[in-house]
DNA sequence: GGCTTCACG
DNA sequence: ACGTACGTGAAGCCG
């Protein structure tokens, strides 16, 4: 059997790549899709075809095109998109460690690369298969050479495989030939010009009579149609040089090497390096354990007794280790301990019963050991008292999340790979779905690896992680703010708040008897039953059979969420019916249904706060959250009767009031803003009188509410359209709001294009309290990305700032609470709100604590307010 | 599992 | 010309 070689155009695979994925990134940002693309397609024909040698060509530097001049004297020349651009050296580098050679030239093209190294391999006696996303290169096919056309679909790659043959078969002409019709009809995307009036259709017609633009040139008279025959004649010229633009060479000199193409293992050691780095994880597969060098962590898992406590001994020795608890929320299954190099100890099952591990690792704090922790919160759930030794807890999932809050996750195996450089399999690969007992039984081994990851890698990675934390000037917003926060959360969680089982359920209740009445009102209007909550079936009832009009807006079919539908709601009774529905039904199914799903035995609800899920450093609630309970609308707002405080306590609330703005006034400094909130104006009319001109005693409930939307038009990162869609007037009116604004807040507008500016130049943006956020799209060569980044970039240092003193405040009210030992306590906070669950005779206590610590938390250029109002249930509290 | 919709700040 | 307000989580539908 032959030798088989494989050609492949670098540049056209990967732009193929580029944009048949999704955009992927490591977590440093580096862009990885056109490469992950590009080996996919590459493995999958070294897979199929079996060559024995591969080589890449690349343009000398930019994807030069063929006809670069044309192109740029037409100005059709797109560049490239920085994402795809920085993955053209990466892919080099991929390369490389595969030991795959790249052949490059100066002044030479890659297909002309493609063509003459095609044509010399198959002199040399080759089978040879190029590989190109680009179709011109179809005239190298003969009846050896073999062009491959990938196809990247949603449902995978698809290859159209062309011999000399084939190309004949679709085009009807030989592939020489059919470099002599692209001269005649030219090519748009690549500027060949061709003859003009000459098409598809006529140019394959003349070239398959006559074979060559000469050929039919020196029989001019002979040609049809007429039109085809004069230009010709009068195009001639510029035929053949489009015929030259459009033929790849097959005689360049360049200097390469068969040998060096022959193909060696390609999966290397650096190749495995590289794709870890890059994250490549789907192609970890094609390695051998050797190459991966997987090391194993050394465990001791001993059943004595005496060992253990000579192990314990010599970590208070250390002074310092990993911790890791295994198993779910308080249900311990097992701890690991690593402490110093090398050394890591599982205890799990066995003689070790849960009290004996919460003793020793009491026993280890009270000693000065320095626990360091994957998720601090996880473990209070499992052994409260540590709280008791809170200096000497490091959270490395907190400190992650502050280095980087963009991250979905921040377990072991995202830490190990985002400070140790180590791709570790996750919990998830390791045991699924099951439970970690289940696996332990039926592989030991393996729970015990992971197991030991929950404390190798957050000692090992600490350092790390604290270093770049001091770098970036987080370690005392971790210190006071981020760390103090956790045990706070971890209170709200074991308190839960109180829910009236049955009340949930008649509240429930009530709603069905009208749901189903609308129910049927639909369906008769409409004219036959369907599914109201599909809005798919929703948008052909109402837009098709039912004829309404301008149904606007369509991605996967008609939109018909409640701001078009309202606007359709005056004309169709059937639309307010439909509105209607939906409300009802989203609060029955997901708050009087949903919460009572996750009443527990006590009677209350515990959901669980998140400190490391949003981007701006808020905190998140969820299973079930209860951040959104409804209070709009009267009847959502109804729900909140139903949670309750524990017998002789009430609900005290308190909000702050316009956090975001005051801390916007702060940021900024300006003056006017500033002097507003000193004289506690009402900020929307004061807002109103200024901006639109009016005296204050004289603005319109109108002006105000204006005013207000384009308040919070500006702390989201104001854009016309968006201000016009919220208040329904157009973009031109919105854009003179907003002009208008910024001419009477100044310092405003300054520090908004500051902060953007700031942003794009250091990638990120920062609270006042040091809290980045990253904002990697305002690098984006897309439009829409980096518009979204510039409004981001003016709304998270706002929304972050407030998170910030919300945090503190929380922290400060908690303290004063168990110093004064009240027994009162925080038990939701929603945001720019604190519920307390007081008890009777402490209310008027808890209230100076809210206004002082509250208020308290910042010292602002303008005063924090807020609102403190208390009932007997959070309906009432509010 | 992605998309839509909608509840909250 | 692009097609959006910022930040979340949950439910239901549908390929």
């Amino acid at each position: 059997m032959s030798d088989k070689i494989m050609l492949l155009d670098g540049h056209s695979l990967l732009n193929r790549a580029f944009y048949g994925l999704p955009d992927l990134t490591n977590a440093e940002g580096k862009h990885t899709n056109a490469v992950l693309g590009f080996l996919n397609i590459m493995l999958r024909y070294v897979e199929e075809e079996k060559p024995t040698h591969l080589l890449v060509a690349f343009d000398r530097k930019e994807p030069t095109f063929r006809h670069i001049k044309y192109k740029e004297y037409k100005g059709t020349r797109k560049p490239m998109p920085a994402e795809l651009h920085e993955q053209v050296p990466l892919m080099k580098e991929v390369l490389k460690t595969m030991e795959i050679p790249i052949i490059t030239q100066a002044g030479i093209e890659a297909d002309d690369i493609l063509g003459t190294i095609g044509k010399e391999a198959e002199e040399a006696g080759f089978d040879v298969a190029i590989v190109s996303g680009d179709r011109d290169l179809l005239q190298l096919a003969t009846k050896k050479v073999k062009v491959k056309i990938p196809k990247t679909k949603a449902s995978g790659t698809v290859t159209e495989d062309y011999y000399e043959d084939d190309v004949r078969e679709l085009y009807g002409v030989s592939p020489t030939e059919f470099i002599d019709m692209k001269g005649l009809m030219g090519d748009t995307s690549d500027n060949i010009p061709g003859v003009p009036g000459i098409g598809e259709k006529t140019a394959a017609k003349i070239i398959k009579e006559y074979h060559s633009i000469e050929n039919a040139y020196d029989h001019i008279e002979e040609i049809k149609p007429a039109r085809a025959k004069n230009n010709l004649q009068e195009y001639y010229e510029q035929a053949i040089m489009s015929k030259d633009l459009a033929t790849i060479k097959k005689d360049c000199d360049l200097s390469y090497d068969f040998k060096d193409a022959k193909i060696g293992t390609l999966f290397t050691k650096e190749a495995y390096q590289l794709f870890k780095e890059l994250e490549l994880k789907s192609l970890f597969k094609y390695f051998d354990e050797e190459e991966k060098e997987e090391e194993t962590l050394e465990v001791v898992t001993t059943s004595d007794l005496g060992e253990v406590e000579n192990i314990f001994s010599s970590i208070k020795k250390s002074g310092r280790a990993g911790l890791g608890v295994i198993g779910v929320s308080g249900n311990c299954k097992g701890i690991s301990l690593t402490w110093k190099e090398g050394s890591v100890l599982a205890l799990i099952g066995g003689f070790v019963t849960e009290d004996y591990l919460k003793e020793k690792i009491v026993e280890l704090l009270k000693e000065g050991t320095e626990l360091i922790v994957l998720d601090y919160k996880a473990l209070l759930h499992f052994v409260e008292e540590v709280r008791e030794y809170e200096s000497q807890i490091q959270d490395v999932g907190i400190q992650a999340y502050l280095l980087n809050p963009l991250q979905s996750a921040y377990d072991y195996e995202d830490i190990a790979r985002d400070y140790l450089r180590q791709m570790l399999p996750s919990r998830k690969e390791i045991c699924g779905k099951k439970a970690i007992e289940e696996v332990f039984e039926a592989e030991e081994e393996k729970t015990v690896q992971m197991a030991a990851y929950f404390s190798y890698v957050p000692f090992h990675a600490y350092p790390l992680v604290l270093e770049k934390l001091k770098e970036q000037e987080m370690e005392e917003l971790y210190l006071t703010i981020e760390r103090p926060t956790v045990a706070t959360l971890y209170d709200m969680e074991k308190y839960g708040i109180t829910v009236e089982k049955d009340a949930l359920k008649e509240y429930g209740d009530q709603l069905i008897g009208r749901i189903e009445e609308l129910e049927q009102n639909i369906y008769e209007k409409a004219g036959k039953t369907f599914n109201i909550n599909s809005p798919k079936q929703l948008g052909v009832i109402l837009f098709e059979d039912l004829k309404m009009p301008f149904a606007k807006k369509t991605k996967t079919g008609y939109s018909t969420n409640a701001d078009i539908l309202e606007k359709l709601a005056p004309d169709y009774p059937i639309v307010s019916e439909i509105l209607e529905y939906r409300q009802l039904t989203k609060l029955k199914s997901t708050y009087a249904d949903g919460l009572a799903a996750f009443i527990q035995d006590d009677g209350k609800i515990h959901s669980i706060f998140h400190q490391k899920v949003t981007a701006t450093g808020r905190l998140s609630s969820s299973d079930p959250n209860l951040q959104n309970i409804p209070i709009r609308m009267p009847l959502g707002r109804a729900i909140r009767k139903v949670f309750v405080p524990d017998p002789g306590y009430v609900f005290v609330s308190a909000d702050y009031s316009q956090i975001e703005l005051r801390v916007l006034a702060h940021m900024a400094g300006d003056e006017h803003l500033i002097d507003a909130y000193r004289h506690g104006e009402d900020i929307h009319r004061m807002t109103a009188s200024q901006v639109f001109g009016v005296p204050f005693e004289e603005v319109t409930p109108l002006l105000r509410r204006s005013a207000k939307a384009v308040n919070f038009g500006i702390v989201y990162g104001i854009s016309a359209f968006g201000l016009s869609q919220d208040l329904k007037i157009s973009r031109k009116e919105a854009s003179d709001y907003i002009n208008k604004y910024f001419a009477t807040y100044p310092g405003i507008k300054t520090y908004l294009d500051g902060n953007v500016a700031f942003a794009k130049k250091e990638g990120y943006v920062k609270t006042l309290y040091g809290r980045i956020r990253p904002i990697p799209e305002l690098s984006s060569s897309n439009f829409m990305q980096r518009s979204f980044g510039e409004r981001v970039a003016m709304n998270s240092s706002i929304q972050g700032t407030a998170a910030d003193i919300i945090k503190i405040a929380m922290v400060r009210v908690s303290k004063r609470l168990q110093e004064e030992n009240l027994e009162s306590r925080l038990i939701l906070q929603i945001h720019d709100e604190l519920l307390i669950e007081t008890k009777e005779n402490e209310r008027k206590e808890v209230r100076k604590i809210l206004e002082e610590e509250m208020m308290g938390a910042a010292q602002l250029k303008v005063p924090l307010s807020i609102d403190i109002e208390e009932g007997k249930t959070w309906y009432e509290a509010k």
